[in-house]
DNA sequence: AATTTATTTTAGATTTGTCTAAAATTTATA
DNA sequence: TATAAATTTTAGACAAATCTAAAATAAATT
């Protein structure tokens, strides 16, 4: 098995290579995600390197193997079902589980997970709205696009998740009552600062920032 | 914080002292304990010791200060909470349910261990009879005396715990259907061997060793 | 009381994961 | 294309947790 501190790089590296789309991920962006020094990631690297967890060409990064891969999204499956169980049946709020799942994660047993994932009815999405992958490691298809992408008025919005997790911004969405599962209807755009008016379903009126709107992931219809 | 291996030594420390009743516990005992060396004993002891976790006297052993006290009944705590979770919602046989607790209980965050009793209903015992200290630290107590105890025929036997954990242990006793909760009473016994036979609830009949009715805890009446 | 045996501690080494500072290499800029 | 800037690697050190072997001390035995 891997240690925590293994396993916690692996996540970092599918990460970012998730997010910039590319498959070379540089030291210096290991370094900010896991923060600790340039110095200390390619210490690591050399490691998982050996033990074939990654393809490192020094000077040019480092991007997963398949085992690598395997290994980052059991972990996300692990992460993300945690949440669903501190969420659904701790009563944890969304901006408190991510930092309990973090260790939970680590926990070795794959009947505990089994067995968890089970107990919480097979759930395909996380309380971010991010989809926890199936033992397999396939995740569950969604059509869905930021807010801000939206220009029709009147319609039903499903909102499905949230671009980025820190507590922040979870918590100015909490202040604005919206989380996935919620539905409103856009009643008015303004294109000076491109913010828009929102009717939620008990009749509310809230008013959002473009910067706010573009990091909700939604389902027009 | 405390390290997972600290906690792991306060554990054992604090197990020996319960099981021998004295306070003052040898490096030998807690190197067996821990499945590791006399000197790697030694050295941890120091940093215990220079933690005010446990009281030491070079040559002649260590003692758990109050804090060191309460760190390892808290872990039980935890412990114990978990092996009832798993048993109880997850499904995890009384087998089981030690390996995956000995990882959960090092999980550090106070919300989620009070959050997991309240979901629990407040449990007072887990799987295998223990009692769970509540947040202060305070036991149940109970009244309970080792099945090999009794003298009397023909009056209803309450199984309350185990004395070991061992997992041959436990699938011995699950063979012959005996565990917390089940009641039953003797119908003979063989001086000869120090041997009983049990009736149980459902009208069997079975004979347990003098050996194994030592480690049955039960309520007599 | 002297000696043997058991236990405990010390000394020195190893692995993991980290750091800072310096050297090497790549990338950007003039 | 030469120089400057940014990034990456190496070198050397440190703390935590472990080991083995040897030395020190305590406990048991003759
Ligand atoms: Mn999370
Ligand atoms: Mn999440
Ligand atoms: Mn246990
Ligand atoms: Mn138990």
């Amino acid at each position: 098995m891997y240690t925590e501190t293994e396993e916690n790089y692996l996540k970092a590296i599918y990460k970012i290579a998730q997010k910039q789309g590319e498959s070379s991920i540089n030291t210096k962006s290991i370094a900010e995600e896991m923060g600790t020094s340039a110095a200390s990631v390619t210490d690591m690297i050399k490691r998982l390197s050996e033990k074939s967890l990654l393809q490192y060409e020094k000077y040019y990064g480092v991007s997963l193997t398949k085992e690598g891969q395997k290994i980052a999204v059991h972990l996300l499956r692990k992460h993300r079902l945690w949440e669903v169980f501190l969420h659904d049946k701790l009563n944890f709020t969304w901006v408190e589980v991510h930092e309990v799942a973090e260790q939970l994660e680590h926990v070795k047993s794959d009947l505990l997970i089994e067995k968890l994932d089970a107990f919480l009815g097979h759930p395909k999405f996380d309380p971010h709205g991010d989809p926890i992958p199936n033992s397999n490691g396939s995740f569950t298809f969604r059509n869905q696009i930021p807010l801000s992408n939206i220009r029709e008025k009147n319609i039903r919005i499903h909102v499905l998740a949230v671009k980025q997790h820190d507590s922040s911004f979870l918590k100015h969405l909490d202040d604005l009552k919206i989380k996935p599962g919620e539905v409103f209807e856009i009643i008015q755009f303004t294109d000076y600062d491109k913010s828009m008016k929102l009717l939620t379903k008990n009749g509310d009126q809230i008013v959002i920032t473009h910067k706010v709107a573009d990091a909700i992931l939604v389902r027009p219809q």
